[in-house]
DNA sequence: CCTGAAACCTGTCTGC
DNA sequence: TGCAGACAGGTTTCAG
């Protein structure tokens, strides 16, 4: 589900309330319940538990595709990947029991109040971190897509530095933290470069397109509370702005031609052949 | 340094 | 209806 826009909107959630949750910020941890073990990818369970039992959640943010929900001492980092989503509710019966987790609830950190935070995971791939400096896992993301000092020119240079094709360079993580399938085809649509144009060979003014439509893709998402379709995500409302993804055979929005799809990269690439043509 | 393939996982949808 | 195969919003690791 979670590409920089999803991200972020549930973030916003966790941080004010919303989605259906009340904020976490102010909750005190009190206990961990983990039903997958290798969600947990450090520390070991009983560190884990040990350590968070006691703090306090003062907030939360995102980095990249990145959760990072600050504590006392420690942060909590959480990576979505496919399948993850987090949810804030009920934790304990009139009794004071633990209620049932969902199917596929993987992680549940307990806090004093009762209430506990859901790491729901269908596919597995989702993973949580507790350190004591985030540097130690976000170390290697690239810059934020919002930055202010990724500059048109600072970016151009980013490109020229690379000769890798613009479709997977957008998607490592470690050129620019955030996106992901969707934003990314939409984001060379919306720029008019075909996602196989080989990254140095960019022009001052393609690299300042690109890095525009890059940053307006991510703005409607977040404004549109991220993209939701198919069982996993929902209460986002991108998925009806779509230009290319997902859309193979309809007519391009932009000269009505077919989009079409092929695989660059291992991953599905939605594009519209004469609006982003292969040659410049 | 770059690309592609495989692996990690489960659920859904399509076509025979 | 059953079943095989393709496909899915991500990342890491390894071979060439």
């Amino acid at each position: 589900m979670p590409e920089l826009p999803e991200v972020e909107t549930i973030a916003r959630a966790l941080r004010d309330g919303g989605r259906g949750g009340p904020p976490l910020t102010g909750r005190v941890a009190a206990g961990v319940a983990l039903a997958w073990e290798r969600t947990l990818a450090d520390p070991p369970a009983a560190e884990f538990a040990l350590r968070l039992a006691g703090q306090e959640v003062l907030g939360v943010e995102r980095r990249g595709k990145f959760l990072v929900i600050r504590f006392t001492r420690d942060a909590l980092l959480i990576h979505l990947r496919m399948s993850g989503d987090l949810r804030v509710e009920p934790g304990l019966d009139a009794d004071g029991q633990p209620l049932p987790p969902g199917p596929y609830d993987r992680l549940a950190v307990y806090f004093e109040d009762g209430h506990r935070l859901s790491f729901s995971d269908a596919r597995k791939f989702g993973r949580a971190w507790l350190v004591s400096d985030p540097a130690y896992v976000l170390g290697g993301l690239g810059p934020e897509p919002f930055d202010p000092a990724l500059t048109p020119d600072a970016f151009h240079q980013m490109l020229r530095q690379r000769k890798r094709l613009l479709k997977p360079l957008l998607l490592d993580q470690t050129f620019l933290a955030g996106l992901g399938n969707i934003y990314t085809d939409e984001a060379l649509h919306t720029a008019g470069l075909h996602p196989t144009r080989l990254s140095h060979t960019l022009s001052e003014a393609e690299s300042a397109r690109l890095l525009d439509a890059i940053r307006g893709v991510l703005q409607e998402g977040i404004r549109r509370n991220g993209a939701s379709f198919d069982w996993v995500y929902r209460g986002g409302e991108f998925q009806n702005n779509f230009r290319v993804y997902q859309r193979t055979g309809s007519p391009c929005p932009v000269c009505g031609h077919p989009v079409e799809r092929t695989v660059i990269g291992q991953r599905g690439t939605h594009y519209c052949p004469i609006c982003q043509p292969r040659e410049v």
